[in-house]
DNA sequence: TCAACTGTACTAACACATATAGTACAGTTG
DNA sequence: CAACTGTACTATATGTGTTAGTACAGTTGA
């Protein structure tokens, strides 16, 4: 399930934030519940510790995970919430992409419409 | 009008390109209509050549410009539409975030809300 | 107690993209 | 012919991402 992409623009230490929220969204992971160490993630993923290490700094630092030494890394109890709120600043993302469609003259309509379709398709 | 952030996390050469399409787009640049060439724009947007060497190469290679060794650079004679067509895969962009939101239980209302207000203000 | 685990903190090296600087060359224009 | 144009190089510096290796302190369970 989580899995990285080498070939990708993105960075591999967002794609495994990406994918480690997605986890916890989709409610694969639960709240309070343990991660794989960190050393076990770089394996599953055939990444190096300190990537994922730099994950899991920045899911820590964001409140998404508590991590503490010699125990383990766990999902925090209000993580879905926090991830949430994160999400919020992806609509302003998608005001900019639409103020430049605008400004090119693209039809409001034809963003609906994708709005829909991405709506409808994660049913 | 067309300004360069240095401290910005997009590279120069793209922002130069944006800028180009954008006064393009806005009828600020008429279609055949000759651009500064490479050197004033460097010294306009205080850039060094290679960089502003680099936007050009690419809006070449895109159809948007035309230009010729000796004589200049120039806009080519459909680039509103070539740049029209170029910001549709931007409404892919929107797909993708939105589907983003909607996994994570954001309400479609605000989505629709964000696309108003940004085809508002850019009236 | 102790071995095996945990996260964390380093340094070093490498690849890649971006940006700057300088030089050179061929084509166009007035 | 002089002054411009785009284009093509080399070289350098910087920042980011990634890998590699090592070390240390805290926790846990046998």
């Amino acid at each position: 399930m989580l899995v990285v992409d080498k070939m990708s623009r993105v960075p591999i230490y967002e794609q495994i934030e990406e994918g480690i929220k997605r986890e916890i969204i989709t409610g694969i992971l639960k709240e309070r519940e343990q991660l794989p160490s960190i050393r076990e993630l770089s394996v599953i993923l055939a990444t190096n510790p300190n990537t994922v290490q730099k994950a899991i700094m920045e899911l820590d630092r964001d409140g998404i995970i508590v991590s503490t030494p010699g125990r383990g890394c766990f999902v925090s109890e209000n993580a879905v919430e926090k991830i949430r709120e994160g999400l919020k600043c992806k609509i302003d993302e998608i005001k900019v992409l639409a103020r430049e469609l605008c400004g090119a003259g693209i039809d409001k309509a034809l963003v609906f419409e994708a709005i829909n379709s991405a709506y409808k398709s994660n049913k």
